[in-house]
DNA sequence: CATGGGATTGACT
DNA sequence: GTCAATCCCATGC
């Protein structure tokens, strides 16, 4: 997706990502879950401002933000918001598409559910890496491509934010209806 | 320079 | 349900 898909409202962009369909290792698959985070609530990490860990979300939108989490997960993120605001969308579930034997390959683990439905899963699945920070997600080498026609119509609901200790309040998790790919069931909606 | 805290997962009780 | 693994980096002395 280009630049400009990115560069509006974090909420609006978790939620059209949705459908969307990410590809890197010879693997793709569907976006099912994601969340918004923003500068301007303490569960985000740029709430604490512009820092070495956070110059990427604050930086051009399109590009991924990849983190390591609990000292062990990468995650990844798409960059959201006009450059100079700190912003962005964690994708948190795959429904698997292409190269789900390179993915149980990767995981250690046959059945297709779980090879990306947490974060730390599908990063795994797609060989993403600490060093893909600051990729450009329109020319790769992960790509973020339009919603299939199958996806187009897609239905989705909204839940409160997962593991975290921080405005856990906010409704800014966005989850396909259907799929039985999520990392977690829905509780609100 | 030392410390502490995670946007998680998988193994185990 | 509980809990450890493990590392990056923000913060504070």
């Amino acid at each position: 997706m280009r630049p400009a898909f990115y560069s509006r409202p974090v909420l609006e962009v978790a939620r059209d990502l949705v459908g969307c369909v990410v590809s890197h290792g010879g693997c793709s698959g569907v976006v099912v879950e994601t969340e918004a985070y923003h500068q301007s609530e303490a569960a985000c990490h740029a709430y604490v401002g512009l820092t070495k860990r956070t110059s990427t979300l604050f930086g051009p939108p399109g590009r991924a933000y990849v983190y390591r989490s609990y000292g062990v997960h990468a995650l990844l993120n798409a960059v959201s918001e006009p450059a100079g605001v700190g912003a962005g969308v964690l994708i948190r579930a795959l429904e698997p598409v292409e190269g789900v034997e390179l993915m149980r390959a990767r995981r250690g683990l046959e059945p297709v559910r779980q090879l990306c439905s947490g974060p730390g899963k599908l990063t795994q699945a797609l060989a993403i890496e600490l060093d893909h920070n600051q990729t450009d997600l329109e020319h790769g080498p992960i790509v973020v491509s339009p919603r299939p026609s199958a996806w187009r119509e897609v239905q989705i609901q909204t839940d409160t934010r997962i593991g975290i200790t921080r405005a856990i309040e906010l409704p800014w998790r966005f989850c396909a209806v259907g799929t039985r790919c999520l990392s977690r069931a829905v509780r609100r909606s």
